[in-house]
RNA sequence: CGGGGCGUAGCGCAGCCUGGUAGCGCAUCUGCUUUGGGAGCAGAGGGUCGUGAGUUCGAAUCCCACCGCCCCGACCA
């Protein structure tokens, strides 16, 4: 039944998706009053449970002080979850409808892509951790624990390698691949600091799939049919997203796109393209180098005095010169060795870069005590002229090895250099590499125009983990020629919860959520005006309540006998998109009140017609 | 981990400085009135003041320790 109705929103889908490449163009913005086909039609048994008398409503006209996002504060205030433990929270019964909604979004898309759904153990053996090397990479995040004969186990915060066992166990030949497996269950990260509610909670729900390839070809196919996927999957939850480029952080393996729901208060920096489809986590986002060949110094090699001027802004503004005609060197350790990194000063570091150039991986800032050591000065007045160069490596940003004249440290307190120029007054750098955050209105890497900037919050994420664990576990095949060869993996997460918060950090107004219709908890919600005082609005209500039940739609019936204000400010706290309003007023025309959430007036609409024009408001008709 | 702040009723807070029987608003319960935007009146219940150990005749208040929560933590060189 569910397959039928979906049909017509699939071809629609294909239209716009297309077969092409990637593409990580931003979705127009959701019309909200057009919702997707299906998701008008949870598939619930038809139930007495959806009146609010019977069921459970709690919410808070204040937030709780500890809150501090809005999302959070909202997700307390409408009653959606309670907090535990830091960053451990229950999911109350409407704020699991909408977890539901959102799962079960992510399944169908998932299964119609040909991934198959199994469910792995959340404690796991911690050997199979010391077999992938994890055991001691993964730091404390990973909570791990004893069973009553000391055994060591862990509470998964991920399965790579649960399912590579799974795979290494099951999987013989090559005619059984490719195999794409996935689930959706609670995982733990014991994180340093829990925030923003469950954004950024120790337990979360989480879909993770794991795909095996015979070859490298194939795990790109898949990769590209899982980018599709996720596509689909945001677009059809109502979410204004983007997919960039990004860094495989601990997971490891190469390629790797993040899917970010766009919003002010996201965690991450991302830049993107507005004349191409280029995007990129910051993290990760090329800075170019100037186009502009260094010029010739023109001024003299100076020492001047900047009594406490430790920054380049006050340096700057002291000098009465642009920032970026000052450099800052930021010292920093790899082992015994320390390094120099030349940055401009209206710039800032990018350490993820920079902790992939070799000699620096891994690095950490040199304490007060070594800078002094290596450069006999104190902090604030450092810089690459007159040093060990013997001993100190000097690398330059790409911006700076384009610099003249510029300004620095002059590795005595209180005073810095102007008119310092490369070749003239101090060696050229060792290494000249980006090591910069790109900054807005830098050229796109793709040459095709300038960088624009936008904060997002992560809530998808795909990798092409090659074979980085099949061959930390020999998780093998044979191949046509019986010969034994490694799998090729692909790993593709979806974080479930953390899409809650997000969806409300993108659609909310003073008055509380505004659920896009394919994940809110309820699609309409009946409101009446005396439903114990006047008979009419009774039947009126009951009658349209069970009418929408057999119709398929996830309807609410606010049957409290509260105060009107009461109900419409917890039918709007909690996000409800449509509401109905049945009154003696209305009823004595025949008619019904309906308001969308986010509309500014209330219409009157027959009330012997009411299914069938929120039919067509739910379905876009 | 470092720095800062906070733990008093379900939620939001006052009281602490200057020690002397624990308060306010919301919520909850009862009754009456009210009923198209978080009602009014009257009454009621609910707190080992985070935990422990001290000082004191007496501790929410002062001292010490611990626990929990929140915020900040390259940007400096």
């Amino acid at each position: 039944m569910l397959v039928g109705h979906i049909l017509p929103y699939l071809e629609r889908l294909a239209k716009q998706v297309g077969n092409g490449a990637p593409s990580s163009k931003v979705p127009t913005s959701r019309d909200n009053t057009i919702a997707p086909v299906e998701s008008c039609l949870y598939p619930t048994s038809p139930t007495n449970i959806m009146r609010t008398s019977k069921y459970f409503i709690s919410t808070l006209k204040e937030a709780p002080s500890d809150a501090e996002i809005v999302s959070h504060k909202l997700m307390l205030r409408a009653g959606l979850i309670k907090r535990l433990a830091g960053g451990i929270y229950t999911w109350m019964p409407i704020g699991l409808r909408i977890l539901r909604k959102v799962e079960n979004v992510i399944r169908e898309e998932m299964d119609r892509a040909g991934a198959i759904e199994l469910s792995m153990p959340a404690v796991q053996p911690g050997e199979l951790w010391q077999e992938s090397g994890r055991w001691e990479k993964y730091g404390p995040e990973l909570l791990r624990l004893k069973d009553r004969h000391q055994r060591d186990f862990v509470i998964g915060p991920t399965h790579e390698e649960v399912i590579t066992d799974v795979v290494r166990k099951e999987v013989r030949s090559y005619r059984q691949l490719p195999l794409h497996f996935y689930q959706i269950q609670m995982k733990f990260r014991d994180e340093i600091r829990p925030r923003f509610g469950v954004m950024r909670g120790r337990e979360f729900l989480m879909k993770d799939g794991y795909s095996f390839h015979t070859n490298f070809e194939d795990l790109q196919r898949e990769y590209r049919n899982m980018f599709e996927t996720y596509s689909r999957i945001f677009e059809r939850l109502g979410l204004k997203f983007r997919a960039v480029a990004a860094d495989t952080g601990s997971i490891g393996g190469s390629g790797s796109h993040e899917f970010h729901v766009l919003a002010d208060s996201g965690e991450d920096a991302l830049a993107y393209c507005p004349a191409s489809d280029y995007a990129a986590n910051v993290e990760l986002a090329e800075a170019l180098a100037p186009s502009a060949a260094r010029q010739d110094g023109r001024q003299p090699l100076e020492k001047v005095a900047t009594p406490k001027r430790t920054r380049c802004e006050d340096v700057a503004s002291f000098l009465q010169l642009p920032l970026t005609k000052t450099v800052k060197a930021i010292a920093v350790m790899h082992d015994d060795a320390f390094s120099l990194l030349l940055i401009r000063g209206d710039h800032t570091l990018n350490e993820i870069k920079a902790g992939k150039l070799p000699g620096l991986d891994p690095f950490r800032f040199a304490t007060d005590a070594e800078v002094e050591r290596f450069l006999g000065c104190k902090p604030g007045y450092i810089g690459p002229v007159v040093i060990d160069r013997a001993n100190i490596r000097v690398i330059a940003d790409r911006s700076v090895a384009a610099m003249s004249d510029f300004v620095c440290g002059a590795n005595e307190e209180g005073y810095h250099l102007t008119g310092v120029n490369f070749a003239r007054d101090l060696p050229e750098p060792d290494l000249v590499a980006d090591i910069r955050n790109v900054v807005a209105g830098d050229p796109s890497p793709d040459g095709k125009g300038v960088l624009e900037l936008c904060r997002g919050i992560e809530v998808g994420h795909i990798f092409q983990l090659r074979q980085k664990y099949a061959e930390a576990l020999n998780c093998a095949f044979l191949d046509e020629n019986s010969q034994s060869q490694i799998m090729e993996m692909g790993c593709y997460g979806i974080g479930v919860s953390r899409i809650v918060g997000a969806a409300i950090e993108q659609w909310h107004d003073d008055r509380g959520c505004i659920f896009p219709p394919a994940i809110a908890p309820f699609t309409v919600c009946i409101v009446p005006m005396g439903y114990s005082k006047s008979a009419a609005v009774k039947a009126a209500a009951d009658t349209l309540y069970a009418d929408l039940q057999a119709a398929g739609v996830d309807v609410l019936l606010d049957d409290r006998n509260e105060r009107p204000g009461v109900m419409f400010a917890d039918m709007e706290l909690i996000g409800i998109p449509h509401r109905v309003v049945v009154g003696d007023r209305g009823l004595a025309e025949g008619k019904l009140e309906y308001k969308g959430r986010t509309d500014s007036d209330a219409q009157m609409i027959p009330a012997a017609d009411a299914v069938g024009f929120l039919k067509g408001r739910l379905c876009g008709v």
